[in-house]
DNA sequence: ACATTGACCTGAGAGC
DNA sequence: TGCTCTCAGGTCAATG
């Protein structure tokens, strides 16, 4: 689930439930997740504190915790955040569970814990080390600068998409509603594409991401020109009706319109 | 430097 | 019912 926009409605639902509550305890009930520091430390770190504020690079969601330290969440695939009082609503993989003192519990969840949960104490430093490349939705993230980080490329352009240090965010299903709405062949070669399809491309990824944020990420409130609802065996095409084709795209399923997005 | 591959995890669902 | 196999929206290190 967790792309760019699953990210960001994250970082909503805990600016919503989290913010400004003091932490009573931290449970780390699996310490596979933890990345960096120890389950001791990260109890030692933060329980007396308060998340005051959040921030989201690409997948990745920072909380932070006083003036020198943030604590950096990544989902993996199957990661995500529940806020509850009642100890029976916990969720069935929670790795990390924080208590509040107001007798709330957010949970981080995941439960094939390929998601890590570290603490850093810069972002920007974080960034520049992971070599993360620009957030799309970050208003400074221009159609020059994506020009210029596809310079050079020689490789197909689904996997270029899903990179992340070339963009930040996007992964293997909104890289194919992306594509389909830009109607571009996953395999295409990023070096067989025109100007016109790049800016094109740099538009449709924008606005792809916002508005499956403005839709909640659920593909059963996507709009009908969305590709997501129809992404599966046996699903149309919601322009031209032709049969969804799926191909594996560097080891990733993908599903594509052979008539929409030709090659 | 860039592209590609296999490994890392767990569990749901399909097929027998 | 129970077993095995495949697949899943993630990255990362190692290889060509």
């Amino acid at each position: 689930m967790p792309e760019l926009p699953d990210v960001e409605l994250f970082k909503q639902y805990i600016d919503a439930t989290s913010l400004h509550q003091k932490i009573d305890t931290v449970t780390v009930k699996n310490e596979t997740i933890l990345k960096g520091i120890t389950a001791g430390n990260l109890k030692e770190k933060l329980e007396g504190k308060t998340f005051n504020c959040s921030r989201r690079h690409g997948k990745f969601l920072f909380v932070c915790i006083d003036t020198t330290s943030w604590l950096a969440l990544h989902f993996g695939m199957t990661g995500f955040l529940k806020y509850f009082k009642r100890m029976e609503k916990e969720s069935d993989h929670a790795r990390l569970l924080f208590s509040f003192t107001n007798g709330y519990h957010l949970a981080y969840d995941c439960q094939r814990m390929l998601g890590k949960i570290q603490v850093i104490e810069d972002i920007a430093q974080f960034i520049k080390k992971k070599n993360l490349g620009p957030d799309p939705l970050d208003p400074d993230f221009e159609i020059d600068t994506f020009r210029r980080q596809l310079d050079g490329r020689k490789g197909m352009i689904k996997p270029t998409l899903m990179n992340q240090q070339i963009i930040a965010g996007i992964g293997n299903i909104y890289s194919d509603e992306i594509l389909f709405q830009a109607k571009i062949h996953p395999k295409q070669a990023v070096s067989d594409l025109s100007n016109e399809k790049i800016e094109n491309l740099f538009r449709h990824i924008r606005s792809v991401l916002e508005s499956a944020i403005s839709y909640h990420a659920d593909p059963e409130k996507f709009p009908e020109w969305f590709l997501l609802p129809h992404r599966h065996k046996n699903g149309n095409c919601p322009k031209c009706h032709t049969t969804i084709k799926k191909i594996t795209v560097s080891q990733r399923s993908s599903y594509y319109c052979p008539n929409c997005q030709k090659q």
